[in-house]
DNA sequence: GTGCGTGCTGACAACGTTATCAACGGGTCG
DNA sequence: CGACCCGTTGATAACGTTGTCAGCACGCAC
């Protein structure tokens, strides 16, 4: 900037002037220092014109998520960068990998950079009242897909307890009584959220709630498979199962299609995943909307940055059931024959 | 920092050396320090920090991909970010999908803020001689999928063309002799690539290139279908389609699907996607490891940070031939008649 | 002619940090 | 006993930028 001033033959703040577009630099001025500027080929420092400027902004915000090559968590980041390209605002983006230190790890690096925001979508076990301070300090937090815990702040979460009664209340209204469940680590809000419901819907329909159907802590494709075949092997197996997240209802068509069992036990999944369409038979889903998640919690965010300073807002996503095939198998005869 | 400088009663000199962990400081006065750190909650500045410091990094970098959303990009994503972790470098990401001048407003917006290293996965028709002052500054750069115009630098890329020419290598080998191509856009490197791939073999084994049978500017997975079903409601249809791209790959299948001949007409994809294998049939793809390429991108990248002057490398990964069942459905005897 | 407002301009301090260096105190060696 | 060295310590400048403010030139009203 020196050396631009310099060669224009004038003084730095003019300089500055003409790179924030300041008014008050007469128009030859101006000229010489847009030459000058090319002819150096100078790069204004963001840094270093953050650090002095009055209102203490660096058009930065941090994401957190579980796990960024997750396809929602994807859909969800690229949300957030949209909402933020269009204030020039540029996104950190960090994978947690549902450990709690990671997302202080990651919390902590985007707090040195002094970021204006955070989104976060907490790991199982993780406690946020450490953030307190730094919200006081004037950082705004928002919570994407899970709540916060120990900390009041904006949320944008799915219903997801809602949403496990509605896959529960369709496998029911198609005749199953005997309904499998398979879930994340408890730990995860989200997947506690959906046995809850799961168990709500059971409890309302007066069906009979069996432990030995109902796994949890169920963490890939190949446990979630695993598990499927567990329960297909039961004297008295399921004729219809719940898995709580993409990753599960993946493992689980794995299952059923070695057990040869796709087209007679049925299949309602949460979270809709590419292709599901195609699967023979096509994959019945609560669809959540993560692009929706992330559009909605970067203008929450944003409007918070630009002096939101009312109580703390929670919006909550209703997923939809998406008819499929997979949701529709009727239970078999032969199952019920044998209670 | 001067509040807690005031507060231990030191210098700030003394809690930067603290905050750093630089030796010479008395035990006494370290413990000071750290208490008043803590009662305070100061937090470094970190952009302050690397304003002042000799060596001017920012420890972080930029990425620059197509579509985060995409499961290609986002896995890419994920293994960049694992190895700057390791570093304690964060990640911006920004999208850019296929828009030039949206790489290039994602790039300065990097340049602003001083990032230390660039990846690139350059949309198609940029042009990237404009990068040569960064670099020439001491900015790393690597291009990641694709390689860059007009300007020599490292990247790390798969074999396309060897790949394209696996995948008709593979279908020729199954008896097919008319053989569709499906491309994306041709100024995407990638897409041009496949493209002349595709072309080299039908040649090198003597087939005849049909133009009416080699659709390119395919952009989505609608488009993909379309073209898909327009080929298959040719007078003289392929026996076999190359999708070059996983979305296209999908698109064909749908199509295949909704013409019933899902089981009648061959297919080999470019890209592995999750659940190609469950498919029915299950989609033969030339997989590309995109976790490999953001790895072998970013160690490539932290060596230059770390001071490797070498002349620029160029990574080159052979994508892997995986046979599920669509590419090796024979040619039909009525269409083989039909010649 | 004087006073005053207005539009431009740049010198200087400051943002939060680290680099440099001088100063201090205490020990060792000749 | 003095010279010297070494480990600590903090005052000060500097990083690249913007906020503040004073100064200058000009024009206009009285």
């Amino acid at each position: 900037m020196r050396d631009v001033a310099a060669i224009a033959g004038v003084g730095i703040k003019t300089v500055s002037r003409v790179v924030n577009d300041e008014p008050g630099v007469s128009t030859d001025l101006r000229t010489r220092v847009l030459a000058a500027i090319a002819r150096l080929d100078y790069r204004q420092d963001l840094n270093a014109s953050l650090l002095r400027r009055s209102e203490r902004k660096t058009a930065t915000i941090g994401l957190v998520l579980d796990d960024i090559s997750n396809p929602f968590s994807s859909a969800l980041a690229r949300s957030v960068e949209d909402v933020a390209r269009k204030r020039g605002v540029l996104v950190f983006a960090g994978s947690c990998d549902e450990d709690p230190s990671r997302e202080r790890e990651l919390i902590a690096n985007f707090q040195a950079r002094r970021v204006d925001g955070l989104m976060l979508a907490p790991p199982g076990g993780a406690e946020h009242s450490y953030l307190l301070s730094e919200v006081r300090a004037g950082t705004a937090l928002v919570f994407i897909d899970r709540p916060g815990q120990f900390l009041d702040a904006d949320s944008v979460i799915s219903d997801n307890e809602g949403g496990a009664r509605q896959a529960v209340a369709h496998l029911a209204g198609v005749g199953h009584r005997r309904i499998a469940f398979l879930g994340d680590a408890l730990a995860i809000h989200t997947a506690k959220a959906r046995l809850d419901g799961y168990l709500a819907e059971l409890t309302q329909r007066g069906l009979e709630i069996d432990d030995e159907i109902v796994r949890s802590g169920i963490r890939s494709i190949a446990q979630a498979e695993a598990a499927t075949s567990q329960l297909l092997r039961l004297r008295n197996p399921p004729t219809a199962i719940f898995a709580g997240q993409n990753l599960l209802a993946i493992g689980a068509v794995h299952a059923l299609r070695a057990a040869g069992l796709e087209h007679s036990v049925a299949l309602v999944g949460f979270d809709d995943f590419l292709l599901a369409d195609l699967l023979e038979p096509a994959v019945t889903v609560i669809a959540q909307d993560p692009a929706a998640i992330g559009r909605d919690a970067a203008d929450l965010l944003f409007e918070r940055l630009d002096g939101d300073r009312s109580p703390s807002r929670h919006i909550v996503l209703t997923p939809l059931l998406i008819v499929r095939g997979s949701g529709e198998i009727p239970p078999k005869r032969r199952l019920r024959r044998a209670r």
